[in-house]
DNA sequence: CACACATCTATTGTGGACAATAATGGTGCG
DNA sequence: CGCACCATTATTGTCCACAATAGATGTGTG
């Protein structure tokens, strides 16, 4: 017996799915019809799917204009890692020593889970590796920071799909699994040790250089005017 | 020239005004039929409200069953003022001894504004006082803190207007006043040292006594069924 | 030839109608 | 009299059609 989601949860979980595999890419555009069509919904479930993914963090979506899939600005990614670093280390703090049967086996499902995706090689081993901190929040049982941890970590996996240079070794597994066996250890601080390590790698491989994020064509465009000798006027 | 909001952004911060003004009580129910006519809008608009409205975690809104003001229940409570306190002492660490000439500017307009609609008594002080600290937030620069301390401050004004017994003196302005301080001083130690006693203070008139908050309507009934004989069986 | 203006087209914003589902009240049977 | 079942009603879920707005295109004029 299903829960018998709505139509617009339904395109809200796939939209949201395409987006954190990197099949949407940051700046894509969204258009109403096109989703409609594709899902054969109405606009009207595509709408109601796009304002909630806004509410993510995941889509822009400005007046009349219509939605895309969000692009962060290297600033964006150091704010949300910062305050990714801060969230994680809170969930490890409590997870510390607490873990139950049932929840070591979730974990090592999921671990599981994601090293026979990565070894498939698909596009979802990038969405399992953020799902396993998410799991991690649902572990603490705190609906709040769940659903922090869980808008946080999307936006992590975005700008991972805009800046990081290779996705090929994402979350590396094998730290996922330090990660859980400080956690059944008991070792609080081992544990956010490693989740601050392990954020750290994640992060450096994103946030190392930070202006050749810029997807502003006019500035791209610039640099080969320029280079043609062409003086590009104080143009809007 | 205004920003053209749309309808659902109209009915939406109406909507939220009302609630963390608590003229809308946790508990009531949202029809989109009245809704949409009180507003003279069409229920698409005040769809997308509720839904807004949801993401924030302000309303309820299962399906074919409609929306209603959350009920956050007292364990809600503890969770979400464990997590304010965690994030909002991230906000004044961040922020001591790094107020500018503007910022302090902004502020004290504020706490005039809290002081004077404390003085005429009207509901907008509640929401004033939890805008306060959203303020705060903002002035960090950083927007994903800004979006979560938002978020847990509005559902905390919820709470506050479910268990809070007097709410006459919501957040003492004086202790504001203190925070932006301690805060221009640049002594971080002591803004979260007041930070954290605050927002105690504001707990602390919430969630004392855990357990009369229940508002299942079975348990409650029980215990009048039980006061007169009548057996309660293991009903459903 | 460059610029400004007007028109045109495509896309989103909004409204109202229909269909589907859940709650309510009535009715008949045991 | 109590219970179960069915019809009715009210509310939400979905769709489609129209209105409004922004961007693009084309045209005329200096």
């Amino acid at each position: 017996m299903e829960p018998k989601q709505s139509r617009a949860d339904l395109v809200y979980s796939a939209l949201r799915e395409a987006i954190l595999e990197q099949a949407l890419r940051p700046g894509t555009k969204l258009s109403e019809d096109v989703i409609a069509e594709q899902f054969a919904v109405s606009r009207t479930s595509v709408r109601a799917a796009l304002q909630q993914l806004r509410g993510e963090g995941l889509v822009d979506l400005q007046a009349n204009k219509g939605a895309s899939v969000s692009e962060p600005t290297a600033e964006d990614a150091r704010d949300v890692f910062a305050l990714r670093h801060m969230l994680e280390a809170e969930v490890v703090r409590r997870l510390a020593g607490q873990l139950g049967e049932r929840d070591r086996g979730r974990l090592r499902a999921h671990v599981q889970q994601e090293k026979q995706a990565q070894s498939v090689g698909g596009p979802a081993s990038i969405r399992l590796a953020g799902e396993f901190h998410i799991l991690l929040a649902e572990l603490t049982g705190s609906p709040s920071l769940t659903r922090f941890v869980r808008e946080i970590v999307s936006r992590g996996s975005l700008i991972l799909a805009r800046f990081a240079r290779d996705h090929s070794s994402e979350c590396a597994v094998d730290e996922h699994e330090r990660i859980i066996a400080a956690l059944q250890a008991g070792d609080a601080g081992a544990a956010e040790e490693l989740m601050l390590r392990h954020l750290e790698s994640v992060a450096v491989r994103a946030d190392l250089q930070a202006p050749p994020t810029r997807g502003d064509t006019a500035d791209i465009l610039k640099r080969y005017a320029e280079r043609r000798g062409l003086l590009a006027g104080a143009g809007r």
